[in-house]
DNA sequence: TGTACATCAGTGAACGCGCGTTCACTGATGTAC
DNA sequence: TGTACATCAGTGAACGCGCGTTCACTGATGTAC
């Protein structure tokens, strides 16, 4: 991206991408400013100069995940498309890979965090319900024409719930949860 | 339920009962030892003559919600069936019932746990799965004829994210989810 | 029915560890002249 | 171009707190005779 970016800047950032895998990976709860310094390569003691709270640092890292992946499922949805795909096939198909039960840290913080963002302070609701919105309007940009306009939560909804219970599951199950919800979706408004 | 409990045994239930609680409204992360003990009007000394580990009692626990949801799912079912619903509308309407956004802790334990089952202990895992799969069953039994065979997993992940996004976001906004999965799901399989 | 003793459920203090946060310090980068 | 000093990013030890777990002890219940 930027080139301009300062040695902090560029720390910063790898801070924040280490915080927005390990937030989808093992949760609000799970994520430790230890680790992520860690996996960001430094030492846990600069954190405070980089942000003001862990609080600060998780809703730094939704946001992040949160635009990280609608780039990921935009470049993803162009590819399909080019191939014949209507715009809601092509992102129903790419939000349910069957890749994406495992590559769960790179995946929808929706789908990885929705619910534990009620227990979590004011400021990173506030970033969690972004990162819904943003999910919901990519959806929503997906509809079909003749669609009633609130399908789309319900769409969500069924992509989100999907996701979450095939990584529950074993895979092979998991793979069948997809499956079948992606036929389900396609047959409800895919004409 | 049995008559015949001892002191232990009493303790036992209300032990695990507050639990099932925690565990539905903070998660497995934020489900405490002493809080649950406190809860059950008992000191958390006494806890390891009841349990082995704090593993032990989050796989009894999520046991103990996923039986719960299922009688009180179950007999919401027969009321709304009197009333002349079909199957699947019953469920459906049950499952995804406005009161519900507020009232996690007596809710489903998959809704609220799904995304951190992955994380936990085997035995953890296993009880959790268990739940899933009880989910589906009544999900499975409330499917009308017609229904493809895989149809009732699309339906349980409709359901399970329908509620967690209706948590997520304010109440308003919570309905609106309901709402609209409610309509997408009766549309597609209540003929 | 009453007394002495054993068993058992529960108490509360204590331990150890992990984790968020703080802080004095180091080493490198940049600026003034 | 070179030297002296200031600034700044990052280090690592330390603190305090919460939480899972342990344990010696208490008080109540039950049993033997």
């Amino acid at each position: 991206m930027e080139k301009e970016l300062g040695r902090k800047a560029i720390s910063h950032e790898r801070i924040v991408e280490a915080a927005a895998r390990a937030v989808r990976r093992s949760g609000f709860h799970g994520t430790g400013v230890a680790d992520v310094m860690k996996e960001a390569g430094l030492t846990h003691g600069g954190f405070y100069s980089h942000f003001e709270s862990r609080d600060e640092l998780l809703a730094e890292a939704v946001a992040r995940a949160s635009s990280d992946i609608a780039e990921v499922i935009k470049a993803n949805v162009i590819h399909l498309k080019k191939q014949g795909f209507s715009d809601f096939r092509a992102l129903v198909e790419t939000y349910l890979l069957d890749e994406q039960i495992a590559d769960c840290e790179n995946g929808c913080p929706v789908a990885a965090l929705c619910a534990q963002m009620t227990s979590q302070t004011p400021q990173v609701i506030d970033s969690s319900r972004l990162a819904v919105t943003n999910l919901h309007r990519l959806v929503q940009k997906a509809m079909p024409r003749g669609a009633p306009r609130e399908a789309a939560w319900a769409v969500t909804s069924a992509l989100v719930g999907a996701m979450q219970l095939a990584r529950a599951l074993d895979n092979a199950a998991g793979r069948s949860v997809l499956a079948a919800t992606r036929k389900a979706l396609l047959a409800s408004y895919d004409n």
